[in-house]
DNA sequence: GCTGCCGTATAGAGCGCTCTCCAGATGTCG
DNA sequence: CGACATCTGGAGAGCGCTCTATACGGCAGC
């Protein structure tokens, strides 16, 4: 930063032509003719010319930057707000997410600008920050069902897109899993593998996703001649999941399936089972959710339900970009589709 | 998005007060009489105001943004890049960066705006987005040594802040831990419970903090009448880890005692341990190093070496914020002091 | 040779904000 | 009571860019 950094002014003298064909050239190129392009480019490089993005967002009123927010219904303190950073991250969802934004959203020289929405405050700071036109829309993934923020977005009329549908129907552009399609998946692979004495270990009830996925399992199960599934509700960790399985095994030694609503708590399970010498799959078959990096990690590898996340997290990116400029006006969802990935566990 | 949104302009009108006026007291505040300062602030409320960033940024020369870059020394094809993406944020060592910056960012109402630079396309890419000005400056984390970005950085003078110092002196700001303290530590503990027949696995040698570690961790066992101990070499993941625990099992099967560069490596040791019914720790005692959420998972919990990322994390977000406002001009360099920390494993 | 067109470059008006400079008001002191 | 320091608010000049309206030059048609 010696001195000032080049400008359009000093581009277009440097190039004999005005500030407007330089800028014509450097952008969207309209009709310039080729031998003034090449001598505008030509001092584009000599100046190591790089054009002033504020002005530019000040008079275009964009800034090709979205805001990617991890949001939470909760109402944190300081310290735990800190926490609740390095815990979302190291659920490996999110880095699904973070591969899938960053993968449509680079392409197009944008970038996710990272914020978190734990407390009433933060969500006030992030729905300042849309408003003050320092990112163009938002990209929200909630941790937990009601949560505030996607209504506050809505009624702001700011652009957003949510990862998952949210509890109560709101005028924004959602993407979601076919959650029950997924728990259909999971009690058909039990089913095929002869298990008899199934149980399920749901995610927190309160969130939707949760609930669909164990609505699906169900309804399979009791279609199929088995009209009550034990369950154990879990939080979506590794910890959870190894309490719900030793309830679940204390109730019903004798149990030969589990279906966990997410890999993270199919691998509790799975440390669980075999602590107490249950081999998988031999003796319990075990099916997660997600096709999350903690479905390889995991011993055995597990069988799962694939939700294919970065394609969702990109399918966001681009519905978002799309109402941003414009091309979309009214609010969309689009559902994705499990699919079964076997592998050792079931 | 009804009609326009409300300008300085607007709310001098509202309250009778010039944009200067409302400007000052918006901002900082030199001296404005209290009455005044009460009625633009009343104004404010009433139009619904929001400064314009881009305008603000114009004239400033700050975004009040920063990067927070993540780079690799390769040169890896599209499809590998968006992988790195998800392979970087299921190390649970990231999502304790963010934490550390977002921590000391937030407060001052900045974010970060997440990038990868793991291709020399992406690289430059960085370097642009900083030239433009759409940050202010860059905290980058390095997953390789050799990692191309820092020398582009200190080439361009563009604020900057390493986690880790660079394998060639470079004139940027940096954190990093005494990497052969925390390898002295663990040494110091299993020689404490009796080992005597210690080995190691060892992080990527060509990262130079994986270089520190075993070499603090050599040095102390030399002291101590342990010439040469077994080295196995990681890559930093599971499964490394329990590659290399495996080999070193087959070659001593008699080791009394691990430590490995980091806690995920660590689990994958007692992984294979625990697999070829070793007792830890009573058969074989096993060190980590980074104090993760790996090493809270892990069966047994870890005894290891903290890293204290989240501090580190927040000391370089400071430092770049003081490089930034121009309160610090030399390059510093914070070195931080790990810490045994004792669990189950040793 | 004049008019009318088309295609291309230029001039110049902002975008909304900050900040310097200046005017005016008020107070202080010889 | 006048000269001067002190404080507050206002006017206005940009920051660097985009984009509309306009000028210009060349060419076809009559």
């Amino acid at each position: 930063m010696s001195s000032r950094a080049p400008t359009l002014e000093d581009v277009a003298r440097e190039a004999g032509v005005s500030r407007a064909t330089v800028s014509r050239v450097v952008n969207g190129v309209r009709n310039v003719d080729p031998a003034i392009q090449d001598l505008v480019r030509r001092a584009v490089a000599r100046t190591g010319y790089a054009p002033n993005r504020a002005a530019r967002s000040l008079v275009t009123r964009r800034t090709e930057t979205v805001a990617l927010v991890v949001s939470g219904a909760g109402d944190l303190s300081d310290e735990a707000q800190d926490a609740f950073a390095s815990r979302v991250f190291s659920d490996p969802f999110f880095g699904r997410v973070v591969a899938g934004v960053t993968g449509y959203l680079r392409p197009r020289s944008m970038y996710p600008v990272l914020m978190f929405a734990e407390t009433p405050e933060a969500r006030r700071d992030v729905v300042a920050y849309l408003r003050q036109g320092r990112a163009d829309g938002a990209l929200v993934v909630s941790t937990h069902a009601e949560d505030a923020l996607p209504p506050l977005l809505a009624e702001a009329e700011l652009p957003a897109v949510l990862f998952a549908r949210p509890a109560r129907p709101l005028p924004l552009s959602c993407v979601d899993l076919a959650h029950r399609d997924g728990g259909h998946l999971a009690a058909e692979r039990l089913l095929a593998r002869g298990c008899r004495r199934s149980v399920t270990i749901a995610g927190p009830l309160a969130v939707a996703a949760s609930q669909e996925r164990l609505a699906g399992f169900r309804r399979t199960m009791a279609r199929r001649g088995h009209p009550s599934v034990p369950v154990a509700e879990g939080a979506f960790t590794l910890d959870s999941g190894r309490t719900a399985m030793a309830a679940l095994l204390d109730e019903h030694p004798d149990l030969d399936g589990v279906f966990a609503a997410n890999d993270l708590m199919a691998q509790g399970a799975c440390e669980v089972l075999r602590e107490r010498d249950r081999r998988i799959p031999q003796d319990v078959a075990v099916v997660g959710l997600d096709d999350s990096s903690a479905a390889v990690t995991c011993r055995p590898p597990l069988t799962t339900v694939r939700q294919p996340v970065e394609q969702m997290a990109a399918a966001m990116a681009r519905l978002l970009d799309e109402h941003i400029r414009g091309d979309r006006t009214e609010p969309a969802s689009e559902i994705f589709a499990p699919e079964l990935v076997v592998r050792d566990s079931a």
